[in-house]
DNA sequence: ACTTTTTTGATAGTAATACTATTATACATG
DNA sequence: CATGTATAATAGTATTACTATCAAAAAAGT
């Protein structure tokens, strides 16, 4: 069953709307491929220019400097999986098997083969999101571009997910250090099963026990402060 | 009580060995303070050069670049934390209780105030480290660089810890995930509580708090596969 | 259908970055 | 005293990360 979304993000991560026009759409898609094939340090507007017959000026007149189409590109991936989980869960009434089905689609958001949105890829994106996101917000200007609601899609998520926590166990002190605990392991375990393995347990391409993992790692946190038991 | 010790990496992330010269010493010693100050993005050879009175020709003697300077840096600080954890649990026998020191004294080592070294101010790096070493092995490059052993110093620390979780609990089956998890959450939650706080319930500087979240996460995880209980 | 505005492409240019190369000098070692 | 090694000084290059200008093409308004 496909589905058909329109996502939009609450901030000026760039200067023009990209989902607006052709070569916005395709500035977004193609950058997806190159930061993917050669990592976010190597790539330029020139290069993603020359990709999509266009010009490093044109790229420009959409976002500012790469930086900020990483960020757009993240925020864009946390907004998209924020949709995939409540659409996921929409029909799950018990809120423990709600969390757990979110961290099931939280893992597996590289496997999604259910393109939502006709020009990106979200599985190239999940690749790219794992790689590269944490650049994202360590930077020096992270304090100014929290201020101008760069990482909203982020924060609200990990809230939503924090709330949940809550409806499991309300005593529970430390929801949204579990959560975003959570949201980056789930990337990092993915990373080093393929590029470190010594640091992980999990088996690269095993998303299974990365969901095992993290399930019994969050659940037992969870549970730890319930009185009944 | 002031020790005196001196960490060798195994690994040729630096061309000239840094800690055999006066210049050497300089570079890692400065390109420190620069980091804390510019960011890793802003950092040049350039600028360091100007700062010890020396010449960007003089620094690429002693590293090819500056990502492998940083890498020194982290690895430099793996292992500074390693000795450091192994030092301040030396004389406890029960593992539970090592392993619970251990995330003490990863947590709070911004805190440090006892310089192990000399020229090395441990408290500005590891605030490098919180903001950048993510960056290390987040490149085109991992793979190769992971072969040249140059991230030996956290895995071997990794691999230490996961030692401890596995003599606490023989059956659990995630140690190394758990471990690296964590390693990587002390970092997080005090750089989200400083920049992004809605992504954490600690406080800034509350190094306690993000202790007390990390042990309750590990402990929970670990006694859950406990027979006994 | 015609005008106006907006968007793009083409081209050029700049300051900074990330290096490499060369040479002279200072410095330490044997 | 000779020799090797480390450093400083200087110069130079390719690439990056932009900014500016202008004309052509496309879209929108009337």
């Amino acid at each position: 069953m496909t589905t058909s979304i329109q996502i939009n993000l609450k901030h000026q991560s760039y200067l023009r709307e990209p989902e607006a026009t052709e070569l916005g759409r395709k500035i977004v898609s193609e950058s997806i491929n190159l930061i993917d094939g050669l990592g976010f340090e190597d790539f330029t507007f020139k290069k993603l220019a020359a990709e999509i017959g266009s010009t490093e000026a044109s790229v420009y007149r959409y976002f500012e400097n790469k930086h900020r189409l990483l960020v757009y590109l993240v925020s864009w991936y946390w907004a998209w999986l924020h949709y995939l989980v409540i659409f996921q869960t929409q029909n799950i009434a018990d809120p423990r098997e709600r969390l757990a089905r979110a961290i099931e689609v939280i893992t597996k958001a590289g496997e999604a083969d259910d393109p939502a949105v006709a020009h990106i890829d979200e599985r190239v994106l999940h690749r790219v999101v794992v790689a590269e996101s944490s650049k994202v917000y360590h930077t020096k200007e992270v304090d100014a571009e929290n201020k101008a609601g760069f990482f909203l899609e982020l924060k609200h998520f990990c809230h939503y997910l924090a709330l949940l926590v809550l409806e499991i166990n309300p005593a529970f002190p430390y929801p949204h250090a579990l959560m975003s605990t959570m949201l980056e392991a789930a990337h990092q375990q993915l990373f080093f099963a393929q590029h470190l393995p010594s640091l992980t347990d999990v088996q690269a391409e095993r998303y299974t026990e990365t969901v095992d993992f993290l399930k019994q790692m969050v659940f037992a946190a969870i549970d730890q402060h319930l009185n009944y038991r």
